[in-house]
DNA sequence: AGATATAATGTATAAATATGCAGAAAACAA
DNA sequence: TTGTTTTCTGCATATTTATACATTATATCT
């Protein structure tokens, strides 16, 4: 649950600042008390989609292309993960659990994302139907829905109560 | 000149093919014609503005972010290039002629490429003036005029006749 | 053209980033 | 809990990419 942390706090650090390197954004992590080796730090960034272009003035940042288009990002935030109930596994496959009339929705949403570990989705009207890709477990499939909805499952276990 | 072919076809095979290293897009570059060192495509993919990012099957590749809006792209080869006559310098600044009532449309597609090298522009009616950076000489400015609108120097010799 | 300045390139090397492997931690099952 | 599997991490190192410096080519000026 560390990594988790490490993920956001890479993400936000990669899209608030301008990140030069590994290096860079070493300190920066540890001074958050989220420290990590270079080689961990460059799996994350993997996972994360992070890359690396110019910076127009001779030098290098990393940087995070969903942000073109962070308005879907925005109404992630804001409507697709407050009408997530719950998640259930079966059969290696996920389903999750909406306010009614919002599968559709959430699906579209996770459908663009275009993660490579969703082969593909299913929605009715309240339930949809994740389907991890040959190779990938449940376990990664819920790293990833934390990814593009961060703050996924802390609120789910809230929802609980 | 060759190093304006180089660039074009870096483009062309970083946003039409999935390159993974230097070292595959020498070889591809080799097979063209075009072949360089691994130093001078380095510097290449910078001046270009590619970067590269994970490409969500535990590799990486290639990519330009100017692609997200390929339509302006298109746009400026159609519309934009045709338009432009000549291109002078004077007092380290560049002054381009447009066919009558084009300017503004040039300039403004020159502003949206947000290129660095490029401080401003300011658009009469037939006449543009590209003012340079501190810093940047007006060949360094065609060279970025060639980069965002390609063969617009071929063009203008031929319209000299 | 000849002289001077600017940009482009290669070579060698430095710097940055990715990864194989082994151990640690965490998740899971019974 | 205990054993079993999966994920995560660090270490050391391989691989990849950037750059200082020297050289050549290209453009600029008179």
């Amino acid at each position: 649950m560390q990594k988790t942390k490490r993920l956001l706090a890479i993400e936000k650090l990669i899209t608030e600042e301008e990140i030069s390197s590994h290096e860079v954004l070493l300190k920066k992590l540890k001074s958050k008390g989220l420290s990590c080796t270079q080689a961990t730090l460059s799996r994350n960034l993997r996972q994360l989609g992070a890359g690396r272009i110019p910076d127009g003035r001779g030098g290098y940042k990393y940087f995070l292309p969903e942000n073109n288009s962070n308005l879907p990002s925005k109404a992630a935030k804001i409507q697709v993960l407050p009408a997530i109930r719950e998640i259930v596994e079966a059969k290696g496959l996920l389903v999750i659990k909406t306010i009614p009339g919002n599968a559709s929705n959430t699906a579209f949403y996770i459908d663009n994302t275009s993660r490579f570990e969703i082969a593909g989705t299913i929605a009715g009207d309240d339930t949809i139907l994740i389907i991890p890709r040959d190779g990938i477990s449940t376990n990664q499939v819920h790293t990833c829905l934390e990814i593009i909805l961060p703050g996924l499952h802390e609120q789910i276990k809230k929802n609980n109560f």
